[in-house]
Formats: structure tokens, sequence, C-alpha cells
DNA sequence: ATCCGCGTTCGTACGTTGTACGAGAACGAT
DNA sequence: ATCGTTCTCGTACAACGTACGAACGCGGAT
């Protein structure tokens, strides 16, 4: 049996995107992490472009189909904080999913389960492209910026709003002058009661979902 | 007077960008553009990451502000065509935000914009902050996804898709039972009426915006 | 004229990356 | 033992970001 395998080389790259960042996925560390010549990898993905589409693939796989029996907009409801979740547990992908080229067979299903979602609660072509779109861009959306925010819900975000405050304070008047909405949001109400990103996108979810529903209802 | 400066690396590196995409923006690729030797570029900018925010910077820079005497919802209804159709001008710009650091000016006058006309138009800071992700993340999402998408509006769309059908035509009836609702839309729908990202785009953003309107009058 | 100092430019060189190429190891079938 | 297939990897190269320090041009002081 051999030692090394698409399927070994792609999870290994993945778990070491999770834990080190993608930009510490090369060709050498990768190969090094799995006991290997880094030219040992070529046998089993063409390029590294393509080992990025695959792991990016894995990811779509790990996210749950909007269950078929289930009303449209739960189900819907429940694929949208699954998207979430696999974005959160790796980052890494949504930037990588920009550059993907073509959609895998995982990205393909879901996106075929989604129309049929909205096709069968009696969305017209039309409107299910649409719906499909707002969607995906709030959902995809949601996860770049949660990216570029600090970590650690609700009290980890209070906390990097009073460092952040701490960081101005020599021109903290200067700050709140050129910004005085800003300063209102982080340095009060941030810094006091903290931010839940979960929370927020079901929030913006549900906004979207009803908007969905009367858009169907017209 | 110097040849180079902050400024003219910039732009000229906006424009390379632009024309042949963000991965042949390098140091020596632009310094040659710039009729400069590579290192001349370290002069006027730290290093390439502060090359790359200072051209997001910029970006955001050509994004129109909230018109602050205009009624709320129409006020960001502007702002968002303008955000979406600088991210259609510069597409690399979508996939560089996510690795910013810290935002620059540009980013924080139009944050605080935003803000400031939620505010005004009396939602709460909760809420506020709860408006503007929901916009933010939709705007953002779908450049990210107008990116992956074939170019050249409704018409080009249609190309697009009937080109894929034909791709796809000598195992049709695989990709169709795989892929019914996926094939019905693109086989069917887009091949036959185009699709186009600016309409689409705005049909999603009054969804967002007459929800968020409810949201406020609770 | 000479020199200095400063703002600006750039040649060379190093370490790191993706990967082309071709040599070899491992192993079941004959 | 020999062969063909499957799998592994060492070497080498071009392109990248950039550290380092030398060199340029030029206005003002001597």
């Amino acid at each position: 049996m051999p030692n090394l395998s698409r399927e070994r080389v792609l999870r290994a790259a993945i778990a070491l995107a999770d834990r080190e960042g993608i930009e510490s996925v090369t060709m050498r560390r990768l190969a090094e992490k799995l006991g290997a010549g880094a030219m040992s990898l070529y046998y089993h993905v063409p390029n590294k472009d393509a080992l990025l589409d695959g792991m990016v693939d894995i990811v779509f796989s790990e996210i749950e189909l909007p269950p078929a029996n289930e009303e449209w907009k739960s189900a819907l409801r429940r694929r949208a904080v699954s998207t979430r979740q696999a974005l959160t547990r790796h980052p890494w992908a949504v930037g990588l999913m920009e550059a993907t080229k073509a959609p895998g067979p995982a990205d393909l299903r879901l996106h075929d389960a989604v129309l049929g979602c909205l096709r069968r609660a009696g969305f017209s072509v039309a409107m299910a492209v649409q719906a499909y779109s707002v969607q995906d861009a709030y959902i995809y959306g949601f996860a770049l910026q949660e990216k570029a925010l600090p970590l650690g819900g609700r009290e980890g975000f209070a906390k990097a709003a009073r460092k952040r405050v701490r960081e101005v304070e020599t021109r903290l008047q200067d700050v709140a002058r050129l910004y005085p909405n800003l300063a209102e949001v982080v340095g009060g109400y941030i810094a006091e009661h903290g931010y839940s990103a979960a929370e927020a996108f079901e929030v913006g979810l549900d906004v979207i979902l009803d908007g969905l529903e009367r858009l169907r209802r017209e």
C-alpha cells in the first residue's frame, strides 16, 4: 500500500492550513508533515492550484445539505449556518474560493440541492437564482468579514475593542472628531457589550430569509 | 522633482492589477512599468503588503459616501451600488481586503459615514452595527461571487452558459441526473435569458434594505 | 571651486517558492 | 530472474520579496 494518496495529501494540507494558516501550506512544508519529499506530492496532485481546489471541495463536502423533507426556510437556514461553521473552522477557504476555476463535485451537489429546495418551495427559476445569489453573497461576505475580525466570541471582541481604544488613546480626541460614529460604536458599545459574530450572522440571515419569503409571495 | 512617489507607485500598481491581474503585480514588473529599478520602490513603500494596503485604500476612496442630506435608504443604496462598481472596476480588491491588517483612512471614513447615516435614521447602536454588517457582507460577498463568474453583462452570461452546456454535452444525461436543478438553471434559463449581475445585485440589495427598515420599525 | 548632507535610485545577492526532468525503488505477474 | 507499473524523490532552475550598501543629483555653506 502506498504511503501517500490524494486523500492523505489533501487532509494533511487542510490540517496544516487550519493550524498554521494557508500561507504556510507550501509543497515542501506539506511534504515534510507527511514524512515525504516535496516532489512526491506531484504524483497525487497535478500542481499546487489543484491542491487548493481539492482542499476547498473538501470544505464544501463538510456543509450540511438543506434537508429535502423540511420546510424551505428552516432547511436553508440550516445549510447557511452549517456553511458559516465550515468557513469558521477553515477560515482560509473563503479566500480560496474566489480563485477556484472549476467548482468541485461537493460544490455542485450543494448548489444543486439549494436550487432544488427553492424550486420545490415554489420559486420560479428566475427567483430561485436571485434568492440563491442573495443568500450566498451574504454567507460568504460574512465569513470574509469575520476573518478580518478579532477571534473569540463576545468577550473577545470587547477585549479587542478596549485594546484598540487604548492604542489610539493619545490621539483619542482626534479620532473621535474624525470618526465620531466609529468611536461611539467601537469605543462605546462594543468595548462594553462585545459582539457575537454567530448571533449577528443569524439575525442578518433571518432578515434575508424573511425578505425572500415576501419576494416569493408576490 | 523625484521621478517616483508613493502616489505614482500606487496608481501604477492599480493600473497594472486592473489590466493584467493582481498576480502580475510583482515588485520587478511594477518597477519596469515605471521605468525604474525594483529596489527603488522600497523608498516609497515599506514592503509589498503595505503596497497592497495602499492600493485597497485608494479603491475605498473611489466609493461614494452616503449623502448626508438624503433619506437613509436611498443614501445607503447609492453607496452600496457605488461600492459594487468600484469592486467591479478593481476585482482584485475584494481578495485583498481580507488580508488587510489595518484599515486605511478612506476605509474608516466610509465606515463612519455609513454608521452615521444609520444612527441619524434612528437605528440604535446595536441595530446600526447589525444593519451595517448585513449590508457589507452582502456587498463584498456579491463582488466575490461576481469575480468567479464569466464577464460581459447579460448576453455574456448566456454565451458562457451555452458554451458550458456544449462542454459537457457528451455526458449531458449524467450531469442532468446528478445535478438536475443546476442543469435547469444553467442549461435552460441562463443559456436563454442570460444573467445581469448589476440587476441581480440591486434586487438583492432592496430585499436587504427593506428588511432593515422593518427591523428599525420594531 | 570645493565640500557636505540629504533625498532618491538601484545592482547584487540571499533565501524561499513552485515545479520540470529523469533517475530510481518497490512489487506483483510471468 | 525479468519486466511493467506504480510510486518516490534529488537536483536544478526561474521568479519572487527584500536586506544591504553603494552611488547619484543637487542646493547651500565654506
